[in-house]
DNA sequence: CTTTTTATTGAACAGTGTTCAGTATGTTTG
DNA sequence: CAAACATACTGAACACTGTTCAATAAAAAG
C-alpha cells in the first residue's frame, strides 16, 4: 500500500499548496480583493483545479480563520510563565494588539470579514471558543486573586475582548484617521494603557 | 430662468431616487451583496445611468455613510438636556449601542466597510470628525466636573469609542457566538454594564 | 495491454463594476 | 416653425468575479 499512501501524501501537498497561494494572496491584497484565479496564478495552476481540493472560496477562509487563531494562540501562551493573573490579563491585551497590527490581514480574516459559514459547530469556530475560554478562565484567575469579585466573569471577558477588539477593528479599517494629528502606534498604545488605567481600580 | 431652475430639481430629485434605492437596497443585502444593477432595477431605470449622476459605487457609499453618521448624531443630540456631563457620557454609549443595534447596516457602512476613499479631507469624514469631537468635549466637560482628571482626555475619547465600538463590531459580525448561551442583547448590556462599572471608579 | 480511477485543464455560465456609442427628448436658436 | 444643440438615458460591450463541468492526460489496477 505504499502507491495509496504517496497518493494521499500528494494530495495533503496540494492542499497546502493551494493554502499557502491563497494566505500569500490574501494576506497581499485582502479577502475581497482575492479571486480564485489569482489564488490559482500564483500557484501556476488553473483555477477549476482548486475546486477539486477545496468547496469553494469560504472554506479556503476558514481554513486560514483557523491558522489565525493558532497563531495568535501561540503568541499569547508564551505569557503562561507570568505567575501573576492580573499581569497576564493586562500582558493578553498588549500580546493582540500587537497581533492586530502585525497581522492586520489575518486580523481581518479572523474577526472582521463578513463570515461566510454561520454555524459555530462547524468546527471552525471551536479555537476562536478555545481564546474565549482562555481569556475566561484568566479572568476567574483574577477573581480568585480578589479582582474584579463584584463582577460577572463572563461579562468581564466579554466587555475586555470588545475593548481591544474595538481599538483593533478601528485601526484595521483605517478609522483611526478620523483622530487627527495621532499616528496609529500613539492611539493604540495609550488608548489601552487608558484602558488599563481604569481596570487597575476594579 | 424657470426652466433651468425645474431642471437643477430634476437632477436633484434624480440624485435622491439613486440614493434612496441605493439606501434600500444596502440596507436590505448589506454593501458588497449590492450591485449597480440591484440598485438601478429596484428604482426600474438602467445601471448606466447611475454613472451620470455618481462617479462610482464608492460615491454612493459616501453619501449614505454621512447620512448614517447624520442619524446617530441626532439621536445623540437628543442628550443635550442631560445636565451631569458624566450621566451624558454614559447615555451616549447606550444610544451609540442602540443605533448599532437598531442600524446594524448603516453601522457596517459608517464603521466597518472596506473604506474606498482613503482621504480624510474629502468631506465625507468631515461629520465622523464631529462625532469625534462632541465624545472629546463631553469627556472634557466630565474633567471640568473632577472626573478623569489624571487621563488624557483624547485617548480616554479614544478608548471610550474603542470600547463601544468593539461590542458593536463584534455583534455585526456575528463574532458574538462564539460566547455560547448568551443572546446578544445580554452580552451587549451586560458587557457594557461591566465597562461603565470600571469607568465609575476612574 | 486494457480498464478504471484520479488530477487537471479550459471553456462556459451567470454575475460584477464600469464605459461608451447611440438615441430620444426637450430646449435654444435662426 | 425648423434646425441645431444639450441633456438624460439605454443597452451593448469589456474585463473581471465565483463556480461548474465535459474533456483529457496520467497513473494505478486488473
Amino acid at each position: 500500500m505504499k502507491i495509496a499512501e504517496r497518493k494521499q501524501k500528494e494530495k495533503h501537498d496540494m492542499h497546502q499548496r493551494i493554502l499557502n497561494g491563497a494566505r500569500k494572496v490574501f494576506l497581499r491584497n485582502g479577502y475581497e480583493q482575492t479571486s480564485m484565479r489569482n489564488i490559482a496564478s500564483e500557484i501556476s495552476y488553473s483555477a477549476g483545479v482548486i475546486y477539486f481540493h477545496f468547496k469553494d472560496k469560504a472554506e479556503i477562509f476558514h481554513e486560514l480563520h483557523k491558522e489565525g487563531f493558532s497563531l495568535l494562540l501561540k503568541q499569547l501562551r508564551v505569557l503562561d510563565s507570568v505567575v501573576d493573573p492580573f499581569e497576564r490579563l493586562k500582558a493578553v491585551g498588549r500580546v493582540f494588539i500587537q497581533f492586530a497590527r502585525e497581522n492586520k490581514d489575518y486580523y481581518n480574516l479572523m474577526f472582521l470579514v463578513e463570515e461566510p459559514l454561520k454555524n459555530p459547530n462547524s468546527g471552525g469556530f471551536q479555537i476562536a471558543q478555545e481564546a474565549i475560554s482562555l481569556l475566561h478562565n484568566l479572568v476567574k484567575e483574577c477573581q480568585m486573586n480578589g479582582r474584579f469579585i463584584h463582577l460577572d466573569a463572563e461579562y468581564l471577558s466579554f466587555m475586555f475582548l470588545s475593548s481591544i477588539h474595538g481599538i483593533c477593528a478601528l485601526f484595521c479599517k483605517d478609522r483611526t484617521i478620523s483622530f487627527i494629528n495621532r499616528t496609529n502606534d500613539e492611539l493604540m498604545d495609550n488608548g489601552y494603557a487608558c484602558f488599563l488605567n481604569l481596570l487597575e481600580k476594579g
